[in-house]
DNA sequence: AACTATTATCGTAATATTGCGATATTGAAA
DNA sequence: TTTCAATATCGCAATATTACGATAATAGTT
């Protein structure tokens, strides 16, 4: 089917896998890395530093303004994405919520 | 395609990526949530907790044993599954890692 | 040994994702 | 206004994912 039943799970459970999901590509982990790396709003050099064709960096940009980790800003011809720095936070906060939960030890399992 | 193009991205980017998309799945959410509230390593209650099939169920469990995060020991007839605590540590702190790293204020975007 | 419960695997249908060329669209510059 | 560079969108082909019924495999029970 290839159709996720999104009905049958809580919001949150539904939310925080789309955000998993978004950044579970290597090439969209690439373009967040590469905009934090240049402590700028780098537009497409993108398309000369990764090899990926135009149409499919912005694809994934899309991808990732959706979440709303990234945005842009029109600035002159080019545009000028940069992390969501409020969001990137709340982003990880919400991770390490999922992640602090109490694994308690049970013995099945060595 | 469809094909993702992992040759031109680091090791680090694929595995964090892949990691991430791992987790990409409310189902997944739900059972790793479901595994750390019952704490203990319930088998298919699953099938019944969750609604969906027997097969489902084992398939999303296999993807989430692939990446190392749960383990599942045979108890009886039964499988008992449980959160890999170290691992899930590990992936916890790679995720803080890449959501550390510095973001500067650009001034491109308000 | 035959039976039963639990889990895994196979095969398949439906849908989603990835990637790209081609083609808009947008804004600046000439 | 024509032209050009940068992005976005469309349409498509190839592959991946999700879900499930059917069936195998496994381990305990009778």
């Amino acid at each position: 089917m290839g159709l996720t039943k999104t009905e049958i799970f809580t919001d949150d459970q539904n939310k925080l896998a789309a955000l998993f999901k978004a950044l579970g590509h290597p090439a969209r982990v690439a373009i967040l890395q590469y905009i934090i790396n240049q402590k700028a709003c780098i537009c497409n050099d993108l398309v000369d530093e990764l090899g990926l064709a135009q149409a499919t960096i912005s694809q994934h940009l899309k991808e990732l303004k959706r979440i709303g980790v990234i945005q842009g800003t029109i600035e002159g011809k080019s545009v000028c994405y940069c992390i969501d720095e409020k969001l990137w936070k709340q982003i990880q906060s919400e991770f390490n919520a999922f992640f602090n939960q109490e694994v308690k030890v049970t013995g099945c399992c060595p």
